[in-house]
DNA sequence: AGCACGCCGACT
DNA sequence: GTCGGCGTGCTC
């Protein structure tokens, strides 16, 4: 009896490879097991998802080489969640089940290329191109893998070059497998752990978190949310956690990458010990590897870490936390494309556990998911305890207004420092000819320059590109002059005027790119050493940052000019995270200066009054058919050619709008700037049901053959 | 992804 | 006349 296995490889393909199994495998290749296959002309670590009795006939198969599992690594479990997580963002399941394994468990065949006695002697002979020369001058000292070669030659048709090499005796060309871990096989020991814990639960979060225990022993599926602040959602956290782990469950903990150097995790690590694994993305890869291992052999009870933590292998698990569940940066944008938050939901379902969402500014699309399902949990209401002034800057003459300089003065008198709040980089948002109103654009990006004073230059916010400025308009010689909007430099500078004698310091990422003195600037701040910090949001994603009693937001509107339907929630969330720097007494101060002083986030966010903002939001939300009250998704086309891009991006439509009536289709649209000479056009598609998205989504984006993107918002 | 094939424009 | 651009197709 023959037996066939279906494999899937780690290829940005949405499919799986047949190959036959040898008889000496058969007892081994099962379902979630690696194996090493051929596949064109080297050697892969696939996954087998499925034996078969049967092949379509007429095809050649190749057979498994070896098989690296005696027991499946990957549970049925595993690769239904990452098998849905895939589809759900239009992503390669090979690729998401290669970002589950350290690199050492995923080995593939590299090619060496070495140069030969007769390739010595050609090189002397100097009759050779020049291009051949290249590689064999860098092959003369050592060898180097093809792709190494192919990276600094110039050739164009690197192949073609090397195989003629190969051809005429110069080189000889040597595959060979990377190094790889034997597996231990060890069982899962799941032992019950006391934990000494203490917490300081006040009576509500106390009834909370006993009420959210009980979903832990029920072993089904719960959707739960947390809203709350971080003190507050970290004590139910610790709670849960402990009663997880005292009835032999494990715990997956996400947080955003920010967040690591932040005093949860140090918590984690004295309290946890050894039963925790703390992963993030600085880790070297051997750590990684390390701590992989240890999760792998059921040593660890909690895995906390970025979204990559998503994928440990940890079984058992009884608990998902996902804290600061907004946050950005768990969705993955880069191939494989996946969101963190998604991906938490159908492993805590796969796995029948506790499902926890946390925030103190959440997103629209899960708290109102939350509010459906009746699993909402507000540990608090308006949490603002200071005195919060939003001043209207339209009535004002300079950068600091008034108000926020009275503020200034007051804390300074104090002898308290102050944090200002701008986010935006540079000095001014453009300069444009004061004749012809002509605005300079970076050549390859279209949007227009910034001016930066400090290092005198016009900077292109998209690529970094970065010119001299100059005095008179190219156009008509008339004069180039400062457009009004403002950046931190010039707050910086404003600031700098009116308080002469204080240490005011800028942290933008111009300063933070020589990354000691980023540091260095912290360290000073942290330790009295400077009276006004000044900086951008990469100074709000500082969280070692210690608490002032003065915080001012300025001209947090430029966030709503935003072409995105969440712009509303960026600029609360950006509030309330930069307010949150606020000591939480009654003498602190916050003071927000901006020009659209009536906008209901502006109005709510600085109190705290989620609630009101999330009843305006979703009223805008609906009457637009934005997520949450359709499934939305965003298909990104990219490339040099403008001709060729609009051609598919209009096929890629018609396609769709021939597929589906239930679908409504915006664009496809030039999006308002290229990036790095990329121009880019863009299709958002959105329907009640997600299954009519998909439905004519898939076959067209496998029809319409070009460099694009998805982007899966609901 | 990586690589091979195949068809049109500027050059030793 | 070729070299070399990238559009298209295939990998068990």
């Amino acid at each position: 009896m023959t037996l066939f296995a279906e494999v899937i490889l780690s290829l940005p393909l949405d499919r799986s490879f047949l190959y036959a199994v040898p008889e000496a495998f058969k007892k081994k290749v099962v379902k979630g097991a690696r194996v090493l296959v051929p596949f064109k002309d080297r050697l892969l670590t696939g996954v087998v998802i499925e034996r078969k009795k049967t092949s379509p006939p007429g095809l050649k198969l190749k057979a498994i080489r070896d098989v690296l599992d005696e027991t499946p690594l990957f549970s049925p479990q595993f690769l239904s969640f990452t098998r849905q997580l895939s589809r759900a963002y239009y992503s390669s399941w090979g690729e998401l089940l290669r970002i589950a394994l350290p690199a050492s468990f995923a080995p593939q065949s590299k090619t060496r290329v070495v140069i030969t006695d007769e390739g010595r002697l050609a090189l002397n002979a100097n009759k050779i191109s020049p291009l051949e020369k290249d590689i064999l001058l860098l092959l003369a000292k050592k060898s180097y893998s093809d792709v190494f070669l192919k990276r600094k030659s110039k050739a164009s048709r690197f192949s073609s070059l090397l195989s003629r090499l190969a051809e005429k005796g110069w080189v000889c060309v040597e595959k060979g497998m990377d190094s790889f871990h034997e597996r231990r096989e060890t069982g899962l020991q799941v032992t019950p752990v006391q934990l000494e814990m203490d917490f300081s639960l006040d009576k509500e979060s106390l009834r909370t978190a006993d009420m959210l225990a009980g979903e832990i022993s029920k072993d089904t599926f719960s959707y739960q949310y947390v809203f709350g602040s971080a003190a507050k959602r970290e004590a139910i956290y610790l709670y849960l956690i402990k009663k997880s782990i005292s009835s032999g469950k494990r715990v997956l903990f996400l947080v955003p990458e920010i967040a690591f150097t932040g005093s949860l995790m140090e918590k984690f690590q004295n309290r946890l010990g050894e039963h925790a694994a703390l992963l993030h993305s600085q880790m070297s890869e051997s750590r990684r590897e390390h701590e992989w291992l240890r999760i792998n052999d059921g040593h660890v009870s909690v895995v906390a870490g970025p979204r990559s933590a998503l994928f440990s292998p940890v079984e058992n698990l009884g608990l998902v936390i996902v804290d600061e569940e907004q946050d950005d940066s768990y969705y993955q944008k880069e191939n494989p494309a996946y969101d963190a938050r998604q991906g938490a939901y159908l492993r805590a379902k796969q796995e029948n556990a506790l499902l926890i969402f946390g925030s103190m500014a959440p997103s629209v699309e899960t708290y109102y998911e939350a509010q459906k399902r009746g699993t909402l949990h507000i540990l608090e209401k308006e949490s603002t305890k200071h005195r919060i002034d939003i001043v209207d800057d339209r009535q004002n003459r300079g950068i600091v207004s008034p108000k926020l300089q009275e503020r200034l003065r007051e804390n300074l008198d104090r002898k308290n420092p102050s944090l200002i709040f701008c986010n935006r980089r540079g000095y001014a948002g453009y300069v444009a000819c004061s004749r012809c109103r002509y605005i300079p654009r970076c050549q390859n990006c279209d949007i227009a320059l910034t001016y930066h004073k400090r290092e005198n230059k016009l900077v292109c916010h998209y690529c970094d590109q970065a010119l001299s400025p100059w005095h008179a308009c190219p156009e008509c010689g008339g004069q180039m002059v400062r457009k009004k909007e403002v950046g931190v430099e010039a707050v910086e500078e404003a600031v700098h005027r009116h308080f002469p004698k204080s240490r005011i310091v800028c942290f933008d990422t111009d300063i933070v790119k020589k990354k000691k003195d980023g540091q260095h600037i912290l360290s000073e701040f942290k330790n009295g050493r400077i009276d006004i910090l000044i900086g951008t949001q990469l100074l709000a994603h500082q969280k070692d940052l210690p608490e002032v009693s003065l915080v001012a937001v300025l001209f947090p509107e430029t966030t709503l000019s935003l072409s995105d339907f969440r712009a509303s929630l960026r600029t609360y969330q950006m509030i309330n995270q930069m307010l949150g720097f606020l000591r939480s007494d009654k003498d602190s101060n916050g003071v927000i200066q901006t020009s659209f002083p009536e906008h209901f986030s502006i109005q709510s966010s600085p109190f705290g009054r989620y609630e009101e903002f999330y009843k305006e939001e979703t009223k805008f939300r609906r009457l637009m058919n934005y997520p949450p009250y359709v499934h939305m998704v965003e298909v990104l086309f990219q490339g040099e050619n403008l001709r060729a891009l609009a051609r598919k991006s209009r096929e890629f439509t018609s396609s769709v709008r021939r597929g589906a009536a239930a679908i409504e289709i915006l664009g496809p649209a030039l999006t308002a700037a290229r990036v790095r000479g990329m121009n880019r056009i863009q299709v958002i598609l959105k329907a009640k049901r997600r299954k009519d998205l998909d439905d004519v989504l898939r076959p067209s984006l496998q029809k319409i053959k070009t460099r694009k993107s998805v982007r899966v918002y609901y």
